[in-house]
DNA sequence: CTGAAAGCGCTTACAG
DNA sequence: CTGAAAGCGCTTACAG
């Protein structure tokens, strides 16, 4: 690729001239600008980032880490949307995404030195399930500009669905439709999973409801197989839920399965309810009744508030944003 | 973070030995390569990449193109799950993956003078409807080791799945049932598209088996309403297909809903078959009969041949790679 | 075996 | 308004 100095030769002024009048500097007067302007398009020039952030302290890229203990990575598509949203967003405002990894080269190396060896601007953290992981504390913790996805840290920001009231939505539908024996199967203990159950079991009491501890039971996020299983045991109670809440949508696929299988009707005989509100749910029919989280939304305020935070340290606050959520009534909840 | 020249002083040797014990030169004492690496632990130094970029012309990252004109990009499943797995196989290779993108900073420019400022070791196209983008073009022509995921161009590696053979499993095997009314519904022309539609035209024929130009409609991938229109004017024909293939399972929906709609049951009245073997279709049930494209082998196969294109050119060829499919007989295809 | 020097491609005080 | 010089953090011939 061509240099600043063929392009300097090419224009017959300086290295420090073209760079100048290339970066608008207003100490060039507008012939020269314009003269290395039209070369600079001739030869098709572009500065070369490395040594523009080697010089600059800015590489314009920010790091990703998608690391997760069940290794879906990108296969979650819950995360796939948020990333595609937050690359999106991103790339507008002018800087790339580069995944944080274990290794450049043949060198080891924990993410915060992967992430110092890159030099990235800022680093937007989702897609793990292991928050207290001590790399993933180590990098909260380092001087670069982090944003967080689903978790929150003392002293970062955090972006996340408002699951609070988004379970509250969802409870007083199903409520509302006459439901009282509920049962709901959570995904694996985390913040997340926490701020659920407790809105849950709110709303259940506001509702002067009790609830039944055999209708809660652990499943885990995505797991088909296991919530089939836990399923199963549901439906063999002497006294049955009515209608049974998933981890998420695409696991409530396994209550949708294990009732096909004992010639069981949804919404008729059994109601079921997911959370997320992904893509393949929108055009199933019935379409299932959950909660739908703003996956754009939430991308797009990660790399808001990154970017800003990475530009305008001093104003911008290390706080927790909670997106709003959507009930979306689906048809999968009988009014009873 | 540390310098090298930082190291070098707290190890009272200079700059040019603490780089050379670093990077296994064979001058250096064992003992001050001891000083050196112990020091270097101690401080966590680790090189700059970006200088070492400048320096050795070789950056250990690899630009991926995601750029389709319908934006879906990551939230593609089945690009998504190829990019994780070569997300997993080029990073234990110690490549970073960044994503190419129409600007750096507030500068515009085309992908090729991205992947020329970011000084891409290789680049990857995956999840391009537009093959004949002359920015493609330009990217393919260049210079810069590439591989293509889901096209042949002259001159560039290609990965895909074996979609001739693939098609011909899955049309023999619904013959084989007993069908003889078998409608297409196939994407929006490609060379994927093309090829499959070859094959089944060839394995119709090679049955003896006469293919109905009305049972030939051209839909769109993933695109589940326009599917579900192609599927309403299929079941209003006078004379009605016993099978509809969709364009991929994720549209294989629409063909289930409208069935549904029209009181149509699945597999009993209408078989049904799509094509990918994405996640859900796994789950649900019955199991949709489908033709299984090897992610995880697309996606490693695409980083081992750029890798080996970029260490090895000279070793490598510049060939397509097709990849065996698999069908999966699921329950949608009834034996009539 | 070690180190001074040049250079990768840029930017930016500073002098003129 | 323009340009020579220093320097960002490295690597690597080259000299000793």
């Amino acid at each position: 690729m061509a240099t600043i100095k063929d392009l300097s030769m090419k224009c017959g002024v300086s290295v420090s001239t073209v760079s100048k009048a290339l970066n608008g500097y207003h100490d060039i007067s507008e012939q020269t600008r314009a003269l290395v302007l039209r070369h600079a398009s001739e030869m098709g020039y572009f500065p070369d980032a490395n040594a523009r952030a080697l010089k600059m302290k800015k590489t314009c890229n920010i790091g990703v880490l998608y690391m997760d203990s069940s290794r879906q990575s990108l296969r979650n598509e819950y995360f796939a949307h948020i990333l595609a949203s937050f690359k999106e967003k991103v790339s507008r405002r002018g800087y790339d995404i580069t995944f944080i990894e274990h290794n450049i080269g043949n060198r080891k190396m924990s993410y915060l030195e992967h992430c110092k060896q890159r030099n990235f601007d800022g680093i937007c953290i989702a897609c793990v399930t292991e928050f207290n992981d001590p790399e993933i504390l180590e990098l909260v913790n380092s001087d670069i500009p982090v944003v967080v996805i689903d978790h929150v840290f003392n002293g970062a920001i955090s972006i996340l669905s408002d699951n609070i009231n988004g379970m509250r939505e969802l409870i007083q539908y199903i409520i509302n439709q006459g439901h009282k024996d509920i049962a709901y199967i959570h995904g694996t203990k985390s913040s997340v999973t926490h701020n659920r159950l407790v809105s849950f079991y709110n709303i259940m009491n506001e509702n002067g409801l009790e609830v039944n501890e055999d209708f809660i039971l652990e499943g885990e996020y995505r797991n088909v197989s296991k919530t089939e299983e836990i399923t199963d045991k549901l439906l063999n109670l002497s006294k049955k839920p009515t209608c049974i809440i998933a981890p998420d949508d695409y696991s409530a696929l396994g209550v949708m399965n294990v009732a096909g299988r004992r010639g069981i009707k949804i919404p008729q005989e059994l109601s079921v309810a997911g959370f997320d509100g992904i893509l393949f749910t929108k055009v199933l029919e019935p379409n299932l009744t959950t909660v739908r989280q703003d996956v754009d939304a939430i991308g797009a305020e990660a790399a808001k508030q990154l970017i800003n935070l990475i530009e305008s340290p001093m104003t911008t606050s290390l706080e927790s944003i909670c997106l709003q959520t959507q009930l979306i009534e689906g048809g999968t909840v009988k009014k009873l």
